[in-house]
DNA sequence: ATAAACTAATACTTATAGGTATTATTTTAT
DNA sequence: ATAAAATAATACCTATAAGTATTAGTTTAT
């Protein structure tokens, strides 16, 4: 499964804004755009702007503009936002906490891949996204 | 969320099995080592069992072995086994298929990760964990 | 003023994954 | 023979994620 289909929203969402970050997009616009189930779309919208990611206008001439600068978005703060990272952090057999004192067998193998999915996580910013559709 | 629960059960299952692969194991066994709700556990099991990574055996003295070596059981075929692989290997958008004629933005970004994943559960196999674990 | 075009909030429904219960079947120790 | 101890199969229940419906509130063009 990897991320859960409400992250892969969200990111959806947010790529389509930052690679078209100078003009307002209303819901209506991003439905047409990303079909989104539309009003699940207009929840994570809402959801989107209370977690301070985007800034919401109301009334006819409304629509959703970033509300902070796209250099400071990372992919692992939306994904945090939307679903939590602590399971992606956390252990890879889903133990709370390590019950073991010295790492089992399986912490080694997962180490490079999960560290790896992190890394790109923490580094890379809605900015990035939008530098690399120029190539 | 990574992996699956089942996909996590069925890796610490098959992984407690390979680090005591001399002895047959019964369900109560397991249940008792891995604390994995026992019934599910048990469906779990036979569902191994039916997929050929491991070998019943019914009646009283009965239990679980490997019906293969281990050198042949690779983290990607048990994962495939009980959840798919295509939701790792396909878009990491969900897209069923790439819509686009030229990689969007998001392709390149997540390849890495993606990749890294992919080769760690297609070149490990249980044995490897079982040499792991003796470092 | 009023209607149109938006977002906001909340409750409800549906699909899926995870977990449980029941019953049948097989084998072996006694 | 029979009871105990194990797996097998299937049906059912529950928790969570995903998706839908309804209603309320806001702004602007006319
Ligand atoms: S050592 Fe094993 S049990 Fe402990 S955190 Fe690592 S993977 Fe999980
Ligand atoms: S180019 Fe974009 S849409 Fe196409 S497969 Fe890659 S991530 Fe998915």
């Amino acid at each position: 499964m990897f991320i859960s289909k409400t992250s892969e929203y969200a990111l959806r969402i947010l790529t389509y804004m930052a690679l078209n970050s100078e003009t307002q997009l209303s819901a209506t616009i991003l439905f047409e755009e990303l079909r989104i189930p539309k009003r699940y779309l207009m929840r994570l919208l809402t959801d989107l702007s209370k977690s301070g990611f985007i800034q919401a206008t109301r009334g006819r001439s409304g629509g959703y503009v970033f509300a902070r600068p796209l250099e400071s978005i990372f992919f692992s703060e939306i994904i945090d936002s939307v679903e939590g990272l602590l399971s992606y952090e956390g252990c890879v057999l889903g133990n709370p906490v390590c019950p073991i004192d010295k790492p089992c067998a399986m912490h080694h193998i997962w180490d490079k891949p999960k560290l790896t999915f992190l890394q790109t996580l923490k580094t890379t910013t809605l900015a990035d996204l939008k530098e690399a559709d120029n190539i």
